[in-house]
DNA sequence: TTATATTCAGACAAAAGACTCTTAATTGAG
DNA sequence: CTCAATTAAGAGTCTTTTGTCTGAATATAA
C-alpha cells in the first residue's frame, strides 16, 4: 500500500484535528471514539506526530492534543514523513540504492515524474484545505458516516 | 513504500528473465546471484508467480525458470498484482474501506486521477519493453552494475 | 488534599513480512 | 540404474508492524 496503516491512523487524526481547529486542547479519547481507531494505539502514533512538533499535548483534566501550529501551514506531506519517512517521495520504484539518472532503472524515466506529482499533492494540500472540505459535512475520515456511532468501544 | 520488498525481487526476477527471453530455462541460482537476492528467498517468490501461471518452471538438470507467455502479454501489473495484490490500483489513500465518489475522503478527488495514472504506467509497460531496455546495457535491475559480481554470495 | 482526567513512557503480545533451512521430488546424463 | 542438478514444498526463524496494557506523571477541580 501507498501509505502505512499507522500512517493512514496518523492522518485521519491530523484531519479531525484540523476540521476542529477552532476548539481547545481534544482528548485522545474522543479522536479515537469518532474515527473507531483503538485508543491505546493512537496515543502511541499522536505521540510521534508531537515529537516532531506538529502537534502539541497537554495532560491532565482538559488536557488533550492540539495542532501545534496554523492548518494552512501542515502540509499532508510532513505528517506522512513523520511517520512513514520520506521514502514515498524520494526512492526508486524497485527498490533500487542506487537508481538515479545516470544509472536508471528501466522504470526511472516514467516513474520518476508520477511520484513528483506524488510529492507535490501531498505537499500542496494542507490540513487546512482539508479541514475546509470536512467542514462542509460531504467528505469522510471514516468509514462510518460521523454521528452514527461504532458499535464498539474501548472498554 | 510503494511496493513490498518481495514485489521488488519479484519484480527485478522476471526483468531479468525478460532480458534473457531468448535462452531456454534460466536456473534460480542464476538470478540470485546476478541480483544478489538470497537463493532461498527467491524461488518462493518465483513460487508464486510460477503458481500464478506468469512463469513456468521445469526441474532437474537444464532445469529452471521461464516466462510463461510472450513477454508482450505480461505487464508489469500483472506481476504487481500476482504478488502484492490489486490494492496499490483500488484503494483509498488513507485507508478507508468504503472511500467512493459518492462517500469520498478530502484526497479522494485528487488521488483517484493519480492513482490511475499510476495504475496505466504499470498496465501499458510490458516485460518485452523493459526486457528491450535492459538489452542497451544502459539500464540497471540491481544495485551493482552488471558484469561486477557482488562480494558477498549465498554459501 | 483527594479524586479524577488526561498524556507519557515503555514493556509486552500478536500478526505480518522477510528470510533461512531442510527435505523431498523430478529429471537428464552417464 | 544411479547420481547429480535442480525445483517444490514447507517448517522454522528473525524482524518489523500493529496493537494492548500498565503504571507513572501532570494538571484540574472540589
Amino acid at each position: 500500500m501507498v501509505l502505512s496503516k499507522t500512517c493512514d491512523y496518523g492522518l485521519r487524526a491530523a484531519l479531525y484535528l484540523a476540521a476542529n481547529d477552532d476548539r481547545e486542547f481534544i482528548p485522545i479519547k474522543e479522536i479515537s471514539e469518532k474515527l473507531n481507531i483503538s485508543f491505546h494505539f493512537l496515543t502511541k502514533i499522536l505521540q510521534i506526530l508531537t515529537q516532531e512538533d506538529i502537534l502539541t499535548s497537554f495532560k491532565g483534566p482538559k488536557g488533550g492534543v492540539k495542532l501545534a501550529m496554523p492548518a494552512k501551514t501542515i502540509s499532508l506531506r510532513k505528517v506522512i514523513e513523520a511517520i512513514d519517512g520520506e521514502g514515498l517521495f524520494t526512492r526508486c520504484v524497485i527498490g533500487l540504492d542506487t537508481c538515479s539518472p545516470e544509472h536508471p532503472c528501466p522504470l526511472h524515466s516514467e516513474w520518476e515524474p508520477l511520484r513528483d506529482r506524488i510529492s507535490r499533492l501531498f505537499e500542496k494540500n494542507t490540513l487546512f484545505e482539508m479541514a475546509v472540505k470536512l467542514r462542509s459535512n460531504q467528505f469522510r475520515v471514516t468509514d462510518v458516516p460521523f454521528g452514527i456511532q461504532p458499535t464498539k468501544h474501548t472498554k
